[in-house]
DNA sequence: GCCCCTAAAACAAACGTTCGTTATGATAAC
DNA sequence: GTTATCATAACGAACGTTTGTTTTAGGGGC
């Protein structure tokens, strides 16, 4: 009675050897990481895991796609919300630190991580990248067209700054720290929004 | 007589292959790159470089050791400096700046190729890492002290805002691009010190 | 009896590294 | 001015290991 879908627990094999990876790509890199590694942190020996996945690489798509996709998901759709740029800003800003905290090491995966994909699949993922950034970008603008951001700003350079302040989060937040990731979210949107000056 | 210590170009064989090793491991980072990689790009055969190297991680020690000095190089001596907290905030913000375009591949490798360093080095690049974390906290905590930057500032978040927007910028800053360094770094201090708000 | 999954073993290729030798100039002795 | 000496630096081949992946065979659930 308790099931039927579950919430997507790490249920077959699949995942398991999904989550094990995501967590030695994160810790090691991709190219520091070997099957060995994985099967051995799964309890298998490494050709049984050719059994589920296709390949090293098909792993790291799946890893480095869903994972943009989550950060995409949780942001995109504040770009065109109602309410004041200052307050879309500062909630993509938390809902960013929540999708880091959800998984740190699945972002720095796919922060990190998405050179190693192959011809095939790399102008995919700079592409999601683009528009990811491109989410903030937008509003970033749009808040300097009301005048609600400063005029003597650089857009470039002021989009720049939050998303690596962001992108840089996955290295230091844990979800297990004092502060719960959404107050922590606040936190930094408060210091980016405005500034460390009094 | 226009000689006698040149300014330290690449002179020998082990800086070439230093530099390359700084370019390569920047690029596809220290597990993804092979010492054949290394030999192709300068130009010589694999187990000709140790000649010249003692070792691949010999390698990185000295790149990462190197690059992490000349951050705190820079900034540093700003910690104790005369001036407001904000002043010396700012300057190291553009000294920080400066030091990654001078050549943002190396510090690609120090921010994220640490992690392959042995249990030998390891140790003392992240004590190293924290002395430099240090110099940004001491400022900031000099400028809440004098009441210059907005009290209810969470310290270590607002560090680590503004170190992650720094911590960045090899991703994405160019030396030759339109902005020359300096101006970047001006521009960012705007945005990290004041916000985006009007 | 079939089907999914695993173990076990093997594959070719690439890995970091070592080795003895050789080509190249410069320096000093005669 | 030739010759012997010496350090530099690269070669070419090989080392043992590890890489990602494939193949073959066997065991348990339906």
């Amino acid at each position: 009675m308790n099931e039927a879908k579950p919430v997507e627990v790490p249920s077959g094999p699949r995942d398991a050897i999904r989550d094990v990876a995501v967590r030695l790509f994160g810790k090691q890199g991709f190219s520091g990481t070997s099957m060995r590694d994985i099967a051995n942190a799964v309890g298998v020996l490494p050709g049984s895991l050719y059994a589920h996945i296709a390949s090293k690489e098909a792993l790291l798509v799946d890893i480095v796609s869903d994972g943009i996709h989550r950060f995409i998901a949780a942001v995109e759709p504040m770009v065109g919300a109602t309410g004041s740029p200052i307050e879309r800003l500062r909630a993509m800003i938390v809902a960013h630190v929540e999708v880091v905290a959800d998984n740190p090491e699945r972002s720095l995966v796919v922060f990190h991580q998405w050179r190693f994909l192959g011809p095939d699949n790399l102008p995919l993922a700079i592409e999601r990248r683009r528009e990811y950034e491109r989410c903030f970008i937008s509003v970033i603008e749009q808040g300097m067209a009301t005048g609600q951001f400063r005029a003597d700003l650089n857009r470039r350079i002021a989009v720049l700054s939050i998303l690596g302040a962001l992108n840089w989060t996955p290295e230091w937040l844990s979800p297990d720290g004092q502060l719960k990731p959404h107050e922590v979210g606040e936190l930094m949107a408060g210091t980016l929004l405005g500034g460390v000056l009094a």
